[in-house]
DNA sequence: TGTTTGTTCTATAAAATATAGAACAGTTCT
DNA sequence: AGAACTGTTCTATATTTTATAGAACAAACA
């Protein structure tokens, strides 16, 4: 799996990695049940540093997406655990709103804005590899 | 209007107010070509620092929403002069991107990805006074 | 003519971000 | 059993971001 990161962008470093591994879980490159690389590994690989990866496991962690085993390593969780939890769609739908927000004031309408959410959602459905 | 911040929040407040500023305009509580309040009265209304709202002044002028007129004021731009402008529909839809691809990841379909975008849509559609 | 405006400057403080290195104890593998 | 690897925890440092505070300026405004 490919991994950019852009470390003069302002979003932070864990926060690009924290996307892109939900984009890869979304693509199903990432499927239910794969261990992620262990945090040294990844870091050496990215050339970023060991806690800054760990940062970004443990925000999926607690965004429910993956499960770190203490000194074992993480783990993509299955579907249904993940689906199962409370809280994922008033989180994911509270992020939405302001992005909504801003698309109605610069004149992008809802046709508009379904199309490229279609268009995303099609983009992330195709399984890469 | 009514602008509700949160000191305690992981988004900073000059970014809260830009948000709920967005949603003012997006309601059409706040028109265009209205002016925004001083720096300084908003502040205080807010209990925060100028300087808190400036920026988030500035941040709205960046994306284009407001004009800032040196020494007088800030207005809400006309909806035509916001929609010409270039680069929007991108920044908009690159912040879309993570939100759905994790909506999908947590088992969110697009059918429900859909109603939400659109109640969140008729939600802000409302004219509020 | 005062008042208000955004602007600019210095200053300070706290928090967030990122890196670095070391040590620990449990896990995994040979 | 032993070696390698794992996440965890700790100290440390540096930079950037966030937020506040106060002062001064010159243009705009009433």
């Amino acid at each position: 799996m490919i991994i950019q990161l852009e470390p003069q962008s302002d979003i932070p470093i864990y926060t690009q990695l924290t996307n892109q591994i939900i984009e890869g879980i979304a693509t199903g490159f990432l499927q239910p049940g794969h261990s992620l690389p262990s945090v040294r590994a990844l870091a050496a690989d990215l050339g970023v540093n060991m806690h800054t990866v760990n940062k970004s496991y443990h925000e999926l962690e607690k965004k429910g997406i993956i499960s770190i085993i203490p000194k074992s390593g993480a783990v993509v969780r299955p579907r249904k655990e993940i689906s199962q939890e409370a809280g994922h769609a008033e989180r994911i739908f509270a992020a939405l709103r302001p992005v909504i927000a801003e698309a109605l004031v610069v004149g992008l309408d809802q046709q508009q804005i379904e199309k490229q959410l279609i268009s995303i959602i099609h983009d992330l459905k195709e399984i890469k590899s």
